[in-house]
DNA sequence: AATGAATGAGCATTCATTCAT
DNA sequence: CATGAATGAATGCTCATTCAT
């Protein structure tokens, strides 16, 4: 790396070194943000230069946010251009699509699960409401993809039928997951129902509430 | 309140003294749990006492969560064991019962929605699996009572499909709530799609999701 | 000393060792204020103990203004108490009483120097108040004694005076003093004028002006 | 202004220009230096370019306090050269002109007033010196005026006339001069003694000790 | 049982200054 | 001359937990 990022695409290189920093060490321990130093440190830059990429610490984690929710919808939107089929093959091949990325990036969600908690935190209004305007509008794409893909969808419904998606998603992921930690006693029996399998829990609850999706139209 | 708590009774009412006010205090402002000192000092107690009823704060706070949870998963049960018509009718009734119960309890879910963030941090293995046990055999009670009521269902399907319906409840609640200083941002026209109802919504994406799980059957 | 401080007059011997530590700080380097671990450190209490004793860290300079202050200004007026001769004899009295106590008191401006600094910073305007309050209060003390003393002054004009013969001795001491490093360059001739003796100085200085104090009346 | 300045004169205007953003900031707020980044913002500069101008944040205040002792100083000597009238009536004259300039230079006592603090720190011996230096010299200027002006001094005592005239006004301002956001409560009527009028209360103080100095000779 | 004094780890952020470009 | 990217030292304060009383 250059020593001093002068050019655009080099300032550009640089955050991302910080935001790729920053989601290594959230995952090596997802209980807490890691401390801004750990993240200067781990870029191989000083502590006040994060300061000069990002307002707040927590503006670097909305960042990565950005990025991850960017990366699945661009990649789903991108699908439904091209499925075909019965509208419920489509819905089938784009649970299966669904259910490989998300296995095949398992970062995604233990990235996505923090939102909650760093959307309430010292981030300006117009800060928050920016990602949220961002995250709204690719749903809004990624739904209008998938009313072309299933051609009987309400005109308009694409985006919320997303939303309701990424919610059970989400719902699960946070019921069922659990720290590395806990492994051993997640395998006791009766806990069995909190501890199964993720992804086959995930397509099948998907499956149904798809096939009532379906129904309704 | 008596100056010591001798009796059982006397020691379970300055637990739930302190439950009260942890509950409440949190409440006032989600964005992080209250500090022990506030809890104690609000229970009209010590800071050192709260420790003589839980051994971390996380605990309080899990203690909390099993009240709610208790007090949900009961009235379900006793709601299946009084249902009666189609199963599609019975499940209506059950959603409707369901949504209402959370409009009459608005702090359920922003109790519920802390409890990822509490159960990763600074408790005993021991003392999770017990939460989780208990959170996990009452779900099964429910869900055993929710089989007999709607008599289609698969054997032991029934706790899965109300896993399921908290997942997808408190999915969309992650996505839809907000706090309440952002309330004017989020009522800008280009955030309607993650700013709806949460009620209406809730409902709507519920009865998708049962269709499909009669259907299935 | 006992490890807790449980009784009052335990609590007040705390917290003057945090004041006495703080002094000898400052004293040693009068350039800014010591960090609050240090105080803590030297007072061989941990830092978190400081902040049970003093809300912020300016508080424990305000204190200490306020122990400085009022041991002067008892003083003072205790030798108004005793005064005898006639008025101009007892001004001169009392001058060189001020003088000595100044000189037996080196660290008295040092520490009075930086009521400005400190009490424009992160206090609470109640705090504030009751600084002044005091000091107020223990100036109009004195100024009563002075009239007494003097018998010449107009009524309610000692206090007045009092706060002026201060303002004299702070003004000259900021313009004067200088830090130790300093002395040597301090000593050139040229600048005679910014580094007489500050004794001789002040004394031939105030006798100036209380030579026109009483020629007023 | 130019882009790059190459002309000495070019050069000063950088300066000045850097001095007026530097000035205008402190007025803005007095409880701090302003920081370089806004100084130079302000000055529509780099950061960097700052400190071709001045080695050190602390000289640019003092280079501004020069200024402001210049131009009272100057305008002092120049009032001497035109004194006409028994000495009390000059000293008089004096005092007038003395504290209407300060009325019409609100500024001048909130910028002297930092001297002592920017002097003690992070400033090379020589660049000290030199500044006390210059203020030494003025201060003998406008000293030697006085003389000839009232005529009944002894040789050699104007400057220090000059220097307790100072510091009986700097004393009184630090002592009755509060923050904006203080006002409310300095008008309570306990703390009157500590804020009275500035004007009223420094004339009436300068007048006493002048009338003890002309005693005096 | 109850208290509350004491502890001390933990951390985001600012900003004067340097120096590569 | 001018820029502005990079640095990294410096620190007040909170708060969960312990334990002497």
């Amino acid at each position: 790396m250059k020593q001093r990022a002068i050019a655009d695409e080099d300032k550009q290189a640089r955050r991302d070194s910080l935001l790729a920093a920053a989601r290594s060490l959230y995952l090596e321990d997802t209980r807490q943000l890691p401390a801004v130093s750990r993240i200067a440190e781990a870029a191989g830059l000083a502590k006040g230069t994060v300061y000069l990429y990002f307002q707040t610490k927590e503006e670097i984690f909305t960042a990565l946010l950005d990025q991850e929710f960017s990366a699945l919808l661009d990649r789903l939107t991108e699908h439904f251009l091209t499925a075909s089929g019965t509208p419920w093959e489509r819905v089938n091949l784009f649970l299966e699509f669904y259910a490989k990325y998300l296995q095949e990036h398992p970062e995604f969600l233990r990235l996505a699960a923090m939102a909650n908690s760093v959307l309430e935190q010292n981030l300006a209004q117009d800060h928050v409401y920016n990602f949220k305007l961002q995250l709204a509008q690719r749903l809004e794409r990624t739904g209008n993809a998938l009313e072309s893909a299933l051609s009987v969808l309400e005109t308009g419904s694409g985006a919320r039928l997303m939303v309701r998606t990424y919610a059970l998603t989400l719902g699960l992921w946070q019921l069922l997951d659990y720290p590395d930690a806990m492994r051993e006693v997640m395998m006791r029996p009766a806990l069995r129902l909190l501890a199964p399998d993720f992804a086959t829990e995930l397509t099948s609850a998907l499956k149904q509430f798809w096939r009532g999706v379906l129904a309704d139209q």
